[in-house]
DNA sequence: TTGACGGATGACAGCGCTGTCATCAGTATC
DNA sequence: GATACTGATGACAGCGCTGTCATCCGTCAA
């Protein structure tokens, strides 16, 4: 087996006749390089094989081509379709992305951005604005465009992309009272800060409501699931017997009530609403399909990488920009009761 | 806005009074250095906040602590889990992994690999067992330890971890004629080759069995989704209206003929079975629950990186190793139909 | 014709770290 | 008491590339 020896920038310089340095900007910086001289170059990478060494890069540059992703769970539905609305964007770009995995634990989070910045990323993603005082310290002292994801909020940090979640669980909340139901209750699993708001936006929307607050909400610390959206609901039936819809914080959960409710003869729409929350994809194909809030996951994703794109190439949005994405409530079967 | 400045492994020496070359050791192999010396330069790490700089030690080492990950799809359901357990392994280890997305095309991954592979990785990881032949030879010539996923085949490039997807299918088949469906069909939709072996195994069972092949399969290119379970099944029954069973490549499509069934008054199990594949967490959750064939993808995920740790770590296993996961059939309401 | 200017190219040093070899004290062996 | 060996530490060079400044040539206005 033929050792194939690493291909430097050097000889590819040799090859081409010219000096290493033209050959870098050839590579960086195609139009500061005269074409006959560009063209030599070319060949000579691809008759040699030549592959960039980003570690020597990053080194003499002191910057990298790599854009720090730091979400809580890579598992999560709905972080799956962020994180492919970021593949997708980076397509085609000299940019690779850095995943980092919080696991919903602030300490962890800090310690990550940390490190991301240490190593002067192209540019950081972070999920929220929740931060701990001293990661957004190190956030604004970052000489790297900064994106908050998932969220709108009052003051970005740098720029942020997302949607505000109180104004969006409060529709499918609103949609639930115009549909007729008064006992209306609410489903999450684990309370991330943005479900924090979705739940504070259903209590707000039924005391404006005038409804009477036995508070029917039923939590949990553990992770969402669809089976656990089955306990929920079963929980939530011998609770609050008189539920007659649930806002779930997200889709898993709903899904997990329609299943539920199937099992007890429970008739959706007609004895019980459900409203989901994300939009996933397969709630439009369930039988009853199923009511949800949209949440557009991959343009969330891919703005995000072309908010910094942009900065980096010099025509961006300034400091405290907000993209904000908006929901669409998505009105089905699920809660059409008919007048 | 103080500019933190960067600390270096010499400012960190200077702190704790030796030399640089004995705090890259205290980093990278502590039992080489005494304890006096480690505690200083313990405590000078922490007072000065130093972050090693990873470019320049992959610079100097000619190696990276980087493990790429080449599969076709991150958003994938299936391969989603399959990331999270890598991430869970790689949990306190100093590795970190770099994802590369083929998006299904031979000419990515051949690239990826490439690009992978001059940066010196700790190791990677690439889905299946179907390179092109470029591949196959850049991945036989890597000095890296490389682990084929998913799949286990005859004849690993070093080390694979998986099932026998041609088995795994084969128990579903036989699982359907079991129970008494005599019409049964497989739907799928963009078939890799993973998919491609599992039709093969339905094939071959219905052949086996004796029965009339009017070869009941129905395919698509589209990535699988719920909604393209319904409209698969819709177009089976129009064109064999006769299919009392369906084996679906998986459990999207699965959930999918569920909704469509009930939609259009199809008693599941009576007159139609279904058996998905992969066994996603709402199978068991479904009304009724959906039998599926399980495939434990986290553990795939984090036995990939524990065959590549224990490599580095000098108590690998040898070439050729190839650890097979097995499957389980869970069998489940949707194709219980009695005696 | 002269000087100024811009485009193309090159020389040099150095980014922060580690591999290799050298050094040196302290202990074990004969 | 000389030799070999071990463990802890250090000096030095260099990994492959890019930032900075310098150089060279041709073009253009005066």
């Amino acid at each position: 087996m033929e050792k194939s020896r690493k291909i430097t920038l050097s000889e590819v310089a040799a090859q081409a006749r010219v000096s290493p340095i033209t050959v870098s900007r050839a590579l960086r910086d195609p139009a500061k390089v005269s074409p006959e001289a560009r063209a030599r170059i070319d060949q000579a990478i691809r008759e040699l094989g030549y592959v960039p060494n980003p570690a020597a890069r990053a080194l003499a540059s002191g910057r990298t081509d790599v854009v720090g992703v730091i979400i809580p769970s890579v598992s999560n539905n709905v972080f799956a379709d962020v994180t492919r609305g970021i593949y997708d964007a980076l397509e085609g770009s000299a940019l690779s992305v850095q995943m980092g995995n919080t696991r919903y634990s602030p300490l962890t989070e800090e310690e990550l951005i940390r490190v991301f910045l240490s190593q002067r990323p192209a540019g950081l993603i972070v999920a929220g604005h929740d931060q701990s005082p001293a990661a957004r310290a190190a956030l604004i002292a970052a000489e790297c465009p900064v994106v908050q994801l998932m969220e709108v909020g009052p003051a970005p940090i740098d720029m942020a992309v997302g949607l505000s979640h109180y104004e969006a669980s409060r529709a499918g909340a609103a949609h639930l009272l115009a549909q007729g139901y008064r006992a209306p209750a609410f489903l999450g699993a684990q309370m991330d800060p943005r479900s924090q708001q979705r739940l504070q936006a259903f209590r707000d929307c039924l005391a404006q409501a005038g409804i009477g607050t036995d508070d029917p909400v039923v939590t949990t610390p553990e992770p969402s699931s669809v089976s656990l959206g089955c306990r929920l609901f079963a929980d939530l039936l011998s609770r609050s017997p008189r539920t007659d819809a649930v806002l779930c914080n997200n889709d898993d959960i709903a899904l997990g009530v329609l299943f539920e409710a199937r099992r007890r003869n429970i008739r959706v729409p007609q004895d019980l609403g459900i409203c989901g929350f994300n939009d996933l994809e397969m709630m439009s194909a369930a039988e009853p399909s199923v009511t949800s809030v949209a949440v557009d996951r991959l343009r969330m994703g891919r703005d995000a990488i072309g908010l910094i794109r942009d900065r980096l190439e010099g025509r961006g949005q300034p400091r405290g920009y907000a993209l904000d994405l908006g929901f669409r409530l998505m009105t089905r079967d699920s809660t059409r009761r008919g007048g």
